[in-house]
DNA sequence: CCAAAAGTGTTATGTTTACACCCATGT
DNA sequence: ACATGGGTGTAAACATAACACTTTTGG
């Protein structure tokens, strides 16, 4: 490679979060508006330039981590984007990444060095956000239901176990349909996907559920 | 963005293409001779630099023409390989892709500019290659399965269509594992990914088989 | 003892597997 | 006419879908 040829370098990259949360059964997205230029305060999805010194997972996470408090969260990369003009500064990658948190569990700082808010936006009520990502974000979502029925990225968002009808209700808000509770149960339990904790977790005048933990090897089966 | 902080720059991209093909129903693998350092006379996936100025895709494609003199080849971006050090020049993203040709109606070029060589290799049996690309290639293999049963990446290395036992050996290949006849057509057929031409293809001696062609939609539904 | 949600079983329906015979062609 | 591989149907096994009752808890 004749690295003196100026077409071979002078790149850079984004790193582009599109976190995920279930809030009373509404599925929303986390963004943040932005303090600097370009797209100065615009809302945007979680993101920030990779340095050249780290790798572009441990980027996206710092990025998380600067801009909204959150760690320790699963990310998982699904798509690059690479318009030539997709940045008006710098050739730029925008590597995208997709995750899941418990909104209950997790608290997320308003503001920080670069961001003016945070907050949850229901999928459905999406406000037109900086870069690319109106597109990145639509993507995103399909995404996310076609990960949740192959892999358990919900193994992240249940750290600590779930109960079964906690985790139907999940199915039916990302995907949209419903699915019979009995059926549903079985399907799990037989994809072998998940195990018995012998805890359960009991509710407000309600027979106590049992806990589940997703087993550590996934099988990749397609469940819905 | 701080534009003059220089850990925001300075970075490349490699595009590297595993080109597969089925002959003789062994699954082989294109490999070229690389002339330049770094990995000097070392086997290496068809691979290269990009360009600044070109898309990723593009890159992947020019780099595929330039080395092989294959085009028009369909190819799929699978991984992104980001390692600090994989390069030993410059901090280099590698953006991975896969893609399927027909032996018999491919000719590669032999030398170019920057190759020595170019042949096909067993997937069982591949030389020690330049860069990552030993454990690039491990993950491309096993993409392979997982985009044959799930997507018609076999699109591409049909382009004029295909009849049912020509298609049912080379599933039996890539998966190596044996799949009845009947049921293969029956559940292709059922799957409504492939549609029938009214055209048939002439085997010495043998009943004429049927031409079908992918649909144009993919509705990825996992077939095995 | 009542309301609310968890947990279980059974039958019907659809899908996948296993398997055997007939058909069109070139020699 | 026969050898070779293409094309079709059917019954058994298995998986999924539809559906109703019992259990545990807090109030």
């Amino acid at each position: 490679m004749e690295l003196n040829n100026p077409l071979y370098k002078n790149m850079g990259a984004h790193v582009i979060n599109s976190i995920f949360t279930i809030d009373h059964g509404i599925v929303k997205v986390l963004l943040i508006r932005r303090k600097n230029e370009p797209y100065s305060k615009m809302w945007a999805l979680v993101s920030g330039a990779m340095y050249n010194n780290e790798t572009i997972l441990t980027a996206a996470k710092r990025e998380l981590k600067e801009k909204t408090s959150l760690q320790n969260i699963n990310l998982e990369m699904i798509d690059v984007v690479d318009d030539i003009n997709r940045s008006p500064l710098l050739r730029m990658f925008g590597f995208c990444f997709i995750g899941i948190v418990d909104i209950d569990k997790v608290n997320i700082l308003k503001e920080t060095k670069k961001t003016y808010d945070a907050d949850w936006f229901p999928i459905d009520n999406i406000p037109n956000l900086a870069y690319d990502h109106n597109r990145i974000i639509l993507s995103s979502i399909e995404k996310l239901k076609e990960l949740i029925t192959t892999s358990s990225i919900l193994k992240a968002f249940y750290p600590n176990g779930f109960t079964i009808p906690e985790i139907h209700k999940v199915y039916e808000s990302i995907l949209k349909i419903s699915i019979d509770r009995r059926n549903f149960r079985k399907k799990l339990l037989s994809s072998e996907l998940i195990e018995d904790t012998n805890h359960t977790k009991n509710f407000l005048g309600k027979k106590p559920a049992k806990i589940y933990v997703f087993k550590e090897k996934t099988k990749n089966k397609q469940l819905f």
